[in-house]
RNA sequence: GGCAUCGUGGCCGAGUGGCUAGGCACAGCUCUGCAAAAGCUUGUACAGCGGUUCGAAUCCGCUCGAUGCCU
């Protein structure tokens, strides 16, 4: 039998998690989230996790599983995802996958290169050669290292070059070797969706809905977690503006306004990391639950059709 | 009514005769273990009209508009 994984994506605030819910209950399935920041179970309400109802009601994965005091990648959630994808599927068929992490919810549906195991010291270091020598001196080191990734990565993103560095350094190979071999087999098909509506809607529900959060209280829940603001889980928006403020940088008017504005950012990076995916069926927000459910259910048939 | 100052791209803001500041926003984009991260690309705009000049956002005049002061 083949199983079939309905895996939603769309930008921020677009309501990712009530269709995920929708269509968890008509096809009686389970939710699996690859939203890397409702991971953690330190943050609620600026994460815009589910609420209690809702997780009562349909059963969720790899929400608030870890800590923000854990280390945590998209390797281990790969790794996890599909074990636990795997577990999942013996019983069932279908299962519904919701995230607004692209990176995150592609390792999972196309998978992700085997790499090495980097310690953590070597980031450390190469984190140094950073903040001392400046970029230029990650640079040279990759071209030494790995011209061939050297010429085709942005020099400019100390991040994308750090990563190719400890892989280098610590596999004493390059970086780039490591990249196109075959992926490990899914053991699922998938329906990519994506949930579309006209930017200024979008827009305007950002806002509302980060009203909303502030009225819920997510000036309490971040000033709790303010003396763990160096975190990387911490470095999240609705978190980082709200430090800046406690700090005194600025006003609580501008946090509010910055928290929207990097919103909004966030959600148009997240429609450029799909706008080119041909796997993606968009349909829009606004669609009524037989509307929405009747072209996804006619693409899970084609594909069982296709496997016979 | 008079005098004075000012009027630069969506916003902020440099620039006092020639070589298209810059920042922010918007928009577009990149992405294989920090990803709600990190990074990249993009605007010849000088209130309007006329004049001086080889050449004006920069000088002169008028008009319009804003602000301040005076009667």
């Amino acid at each position: 039998m083949t199983k079939v994984l309905i895996a939603l994506v769309g930008p921020t605030a677009i309501g990712k998690t009530n269709s995920s819910i929708i269509l968890a209950k008509h096809f009686n399935t389970d939710v699996f989230s690859a939203d890397s920041r409702q991971f953690f179970k330190e943050m609620h309400i600026g994460t815009a996790v589910p609420s209690p109802l809702e997780l009562k009601t349909t059963a969720h994965h790899f929400i608030q599983h870890i800590s923000i005091f854990d280390t945590y990648s998209v390797g281990d959630f790969e790794r996890e995802a599909r074990e636990r994808l795997t577990t999942y599927f013996k019983s069932r068929d279908i299962g519904v996958l919701v995230g607004g992490s692209g990176l995150y919810m592609d390792a999972l549906l196309y998978g992700l290169d085997d790499f090495p195991h980097v310690p953590t010291e070597i980031r450390e270091e190469l984190n140094g050669v950073l903040e001392k020598k400046g970029i230029e001196a990650l640079q040279e080191q990759l071209k030494a290292l790995d011209a061939k990734y050297y010429s085709q990565v942005d020099l400019g993103n100390p991040h994308r070059l750090i990563r190719a560095l400890e892989i280098c350094i610590s596999s004493g190979k390059p970086y780039s070797s490591f990249l196109g071999s075959k992926k490990k087999a899914r053991d699922f098909k998938f329906v990519l969706v994506g949930l579309h509506a006209e930017r200024a809607i979008i827009y305007d529900r950002i806002n509302k809905r980060v009203d909303q959060m502030l009225e819920n209280g997510l000036l309490e829940e971040a000033r709790a977690l303010y003396p763990h603001r160096h975190l990387n889980a911490l470095n999240t928006v609705g978190y980082k503006e709200l430090f800046n403020h406690f700090e005194g940088k600025i006003s609580l008017e501008i946090a509010i306004e910055e928290i929207k504005k990097n919103t909004r950012r966030f959600a148009k990076r997240q429609l450029t990391w799909y706008r080119k995916n041909k796997d993606v069926l968009w349909l829009d927000h606004n669609l009524t639950k037989g509307e929405f459910i009747d072209p996804i259910e006619g693409r899970i048939k084609n594909l069982l059709h296709a496997k016979k």
